[in-house]
DNA sequence: CACACTTACGATATTCGTAAGGATT
DNA sequence: AATCCTTACGAATATCGTAAGTGTG
């Protein structure tokens, strides 16, 4: 027996759709297969497929007229719905595909946020004017947290426990620097040790930022002489501004230091670094626009 | 060069819709060719196809996992929309097309609609409870003015001038009766030819309906001593009954005057017919709907 | 007999399922 | 080793275009 159309899931083609459309408006075999680069007999074919998998004849034709059946008649606004609804979610894929709609979501630690990221997201909003940018300034948990979740399409952080079902890529690795106010001694110093720097009070970030992680993994078994521990880099610049202690702080943050007032030095320490990591879903591709953004901040920190 | 896939016309089916949903779901290849009853890398290239036409990949996979990348994500629901839009057309149509929806308008000469309709109507509208009917009770003109303009799908009247476009159907030649009341003299007449009818007072219809037309075409050249012309039959009934004279109207009009103090008597000339047509569109199909009762109307009337 | 849709038919392209391959756990 | 997706490939199917057929004005 010969499996006939399913009527329950007949299988339906945008192609079908338009040949009937086509064949609606111009209301001839010959035009309309013309007008879907068909020939005419194939264009036939086409039709009376469609016809067959509908279950009812679209068209009354003879050699001298060709006109819709009321039952063509229902069809035809649903049929020009269709398409315009398949035209308009594959328009929209494709601008997504392409660059010119999308929206990403960023995770960075605070130090990233402020200091680094400003002018790789003016380059990118600039380069890709459709794309909504979404930035979280959180320390490196909640940035984590926010990928695994998928609120956030990857993440700028320092790596704390071992998360399955993410992917850690090292972005870069950030050197730490001596801040203090120029009158201080360290500033003179011709080659800074840490054991110089302990003696001296120290402000702190809090024992939650990956700053003071790595700080303190880098310095142990050494102890600081802990002046004051506060949450934001802003606020160690204004304490070291005014001269209450000094601190260690990674490369990428010392544009908050860049003041009249105070030094910033190398650390020359090979320990004493800092990693930054890209992190994101393993096994999920990120979306275009995240791709691109992803793409222009390694090139920006590596290039 | 291989024709690759037009971004602009883009063949999408519903079987690919159907596979990227199931798969979607299923997060398996395997399962999701299953329901859709497809081997696995007939499947897989199912969806291998779907993700070439449409320009980007709709799914991270490899051995261990499938999920949708985020192009996918954003396609899901608008896939989902489309399969329910295209099923909800073809429910519709399907209902169309097997008779649990429709609506039909009927136009028909108000002898008939009175008279000999209801009863087909009303079983028309018990066997198809769905299907809306309309019915204009108007005069063959405005009838197949109706049928012309496409408000009605076919109407019951006597054929006016010619009409293109128009097809006509011959439903029943319509027999002419004398009525007149009981104690009338011609109500005992063995015989009834027009010379003895036409010396009484005549209560006529008036002259742009069917029923006058068809009787001055019979009895031409005889002419009638017309007492009153009236528009409705139930007038003249009216008129009849309070004893102003005699009519001679159609067997399907016999209805109005079913009643005690009158009798219906058949007149044996052949010339004295009237004929009523189905008319309808020429090559244009009548709609489900309307075909079945039509059909049920020439089974009635013939049957 | 001219025009327009349908049918016939061989060629091409697509799609199918089975079987083998490769990667991951 | 077991599982799952991909690739390979011959077979079945579908679709195409050319050419002949058919019916109507």
């Amino acid at each position: 027996m010969p499996a006939g159309p399913d009527r329950r899931n007949p299988n339906l083609s945008t192609r079908q759709l338009r040949a009937f459309l086509a064949l609606a408006e111009q209301r001839s075999f010959t035009r309309a297969a013309t007008a879907c680069h068909l020939s005419q007999p194939a264009f036939s074919a086409l039709i009376r497929t469609l016809e067959t998998e509908l279950g009812t004849r679209l068209f009354d034709r003879d050699t001298r007229s060709v006109q819709l059946t009321p039952e063509g008649r229902l069809f035809e606004p649903s049929a020009r719905q269709l398409i315009g609804d398949v035209g308009a979610a594959l328009s929209d894929l494709g601008d997504h595909v392409e660059g010119r709609k999308g929206r990403v979501h960023v995770a960075a630690l605070p130090s990233l946020a402020a200091g680094w990221l400003p002018a790789i997201f003016a380059e990118f909003m600039k380069s890709s004017p459709g794309i909504a940018l979404n930035l979280s300034d959180l320390l490196s948990d909640p940035c984590i947290a926010l990928v695994r979740s998928g609120k956030a399409d990857f993440a700028l952080a320092s790596t704390g426990a071992g998360h399955a079902g993410l992917s850690f890529e090292l972005l870069c690795t950030d050197r730490f620097y001596l801040v203090c106010r120029k009158d201080h001694p360290l500033a003179g110093e011709k080659t800074l040790t840490l054991k110089k720097l302990v003696p001296y009070p120290f402000i702190h970030m809090s024992r939650n930022s990956s700053v003071r992680q790595a700080l303190d993994a880098a310095l142990h078994p050494l102890q600081t002489q802990t002046l004051l521990e506060v949450d934001q880099l802003a606020t160690v610049t204004g304490m070291v501004e005014a001269g209450l202690g000094i601190s260690i702080v990674p490369a990428l943050t010392l544009f908050h230091f860049e003041r009249k007032n105070l030094v910033t030095r190398p650390l020359a320490i090979a320990s004493l670094t800092r990693r930054i990591y890209v992190v994101r879903r393993a096994q999920e591709s990120l979306s275009v626009a995240a791709q691109a953004l992803h793409d222009l901040i390694v090139l920006r920190m590596r290039g």
